[in-house]
RNA sequence: GUGGGUGUAGCUCAAUUGGAUAGAGCACUGGGUUGUGGCCCCAGAGGCCGAGGGUUCAAAUCCCUCCACUCACCCCA
């Protein structure tokens, strides 16, 4: 019986693990100076906490958690994406007593049971960051250019800046209707998909693929037009904010977003190279959430990125990065060995990556593993060397080798490699 | 859930109209150098040709079924 990984779930090899801790290092420095705390929820929670904030109707709670019930017969879930979580912490541990503005982020893996297919996976990793309590316009701005800062810290570029308003639930069920109206007036254009879309989600047409929903679409009023004079003024002053940081960006009136518990500000950070999937970070407002499930009425922005395409482009604009040895040491004879193997281990705990050979072959043998594992050093230990007390040191690179004298040879040792 | 594409060595790929012990490059092991790596040369190891069934004198090659991977739809990070 051959195992192998089940659909969807992947093995993050050691070739690309560099890439993922970069990724997360450079995160967590940006948070940390950014007042971002970091928290960690669980990766199980009860099933109705998801649809309850994300929306029964969604495809995420409809078809693609991964559920099961307890031996007690509670239903629970794997999660699909971490504000859920993250808004249940702020309201059951009541952070808002302790500071009125949280600014929280989390990094973990998500699940959710959908077809793979490039840059899109049922176990996948997502970075999140969201900030409780502050329902103006700074903070929509704190999270976008946070999530710039981070892409911009990897060193990525050619990814574009989407904004737009959803206005208020108020606002959107006015322009809601609007566009059905519009949608089934040009009913014969659509495609199946958006014919019942136009009924139940109108919204969701704005994503179709299909050319002639596309032109139907470009003539469809926009939300832009709809939403109301405070989150007209609100979403300005994002606009306004951005410039004066020089962020460039686009607005989107198309952009709408999955999850029901969006309103005012959403937006994405895209790429065109990651086939069919074109989001590597999206986000937005959800003033309402928190009270919906039960907490305080507190507003919240917030983002996930996703992390595999994340590092999907950073691959594919930058050669891996690789990590090799300070020094290997060689040991000829049992003597010499046992001399190397304290050796190792002592610069070891002085943080200093050694590498030896277990093996007991020959010299050209040893030689040839410190090379591939690309030791830049190699110290050369065998019955001669103690006898003289003196070993030889080698510089792969440079070819030349000189003499080290045993006596404090770490110390030695220490000098040339740091 | 629905379509398309692809399954041959650890990796990337060959194999003529169906033809004999299925090959190459890279990687790996050993040797050429008994104490000096990379480059070069030589040798070696490594395959149920995705699985099962069928057609045929003969199948990696043709047919059927299944499985896996992959891309796309749906939807999203």
């Amino acid at each position: 019986m051959q195992f192998s990984s089940i659909k969807g779930f992947k093995d993050i090899l050691p070739s690309e693990a560099l890439t993922w801790q970069r990724l997360q290092e450079e995160a967590r420095r940006i948070f940390r100076y950014s007042g971002f705390q970091e928290m960690m929820p669980p990766l199980l929670e009860m099933t109705e906490l998801f649809s309850r904030s994300i929306g029964e109707e969604t495809d995420i709670v409809s078809k693609e958690m991964y559920t099961f019930t307890d031996s007690k017969g509670r239903s629970m879930s794997l999660r699909p994406e971490a504000t859920a979580s993250l808004v249940r912490a702020y309201i059951q541990h009541r952070l808002y007593e302790q500071n009125p503005i949280q600014k929280l982020f989390t990094i973990g893996p998500m699940f959710r049971h959908e077809r793979p297919q490039k840059g899109r996976f049922r176990q996948f990793h997502q970075i999140d960051a969201e900030i409780f309590g502050d329902p103006g316009p700074r903070s929509d701005l704190e999270i976008i250019v946070l999530g710039m800062s981070l892409i911009e810290a990897v060193g990525l570029t050619g990814l574009s800046l989407q904004i737009n308003s959803l206005g208020c639930p108020k606002c959107r069920s006015g322009f809601r209707n609007e566009l059905r109206g519009y949608l089934l007036g040009r009913k014969e254009e659509l495609c199946a998909d958006c014919r019942r879309r136009a009924e139940t989600n109108p919204l969701r047409v704005f994503d179709c693929k299909v050319e002639t929903c596309k032109t139907v679409v470009s003539g469809a009023p926009s939300i832009l037009d709809f939403i109301d004079k405070d989150c007209r003024i609100h979403f300005q002053a994002l606009q306004e904010d951005l410039q004066v940081l020089g962020v460039s960006f686009t607005v989107n009136h198309m952009l709408v977003r999955g999850l029901d518990y969006y309103n005012r500000t959403t937006f994405e950070i895209q790429t065109n190279r990651l086939g069919a999937q074109n989001a590597v970070l999206g986000g937005g407002r959800y003033d309402g959430l928190s009270k919906q499930l039960g907490g305080p009425d507190h507003p919240a922005i917030g983002f996930a990125l996703g992390m595999e395409r994340l590092v999907a482009l950073l691959e594919e604009q930058a050669q891996p990065e690789t990590h090799s040895p300070d020094i290997f040491i060689v040991g000829l004879g049992a003597l010499a060995e046992k001399k190397v193997l304290q050796w190792v281990y002592e610069l070891r705990r002085q943080g200093i990556w050694v590498e030896m050979d277990y093996s007991s072959k020959g010299l050209k043998a040893q030689m040839k593993r410190a090379d591939r594992m690309g030791a830049s050093r190699v110290l050369i230990v065998g019955e001669d060397e103690i006898g003289s007390g003196k070993a030889v040191l080698r510089n792969m690179n440079t070819k030349t080798q000189d003499e080290v004298s045993l006596e404090n040879l770490l110390q030695n040792l220490r000098k040339v490699i740091v």
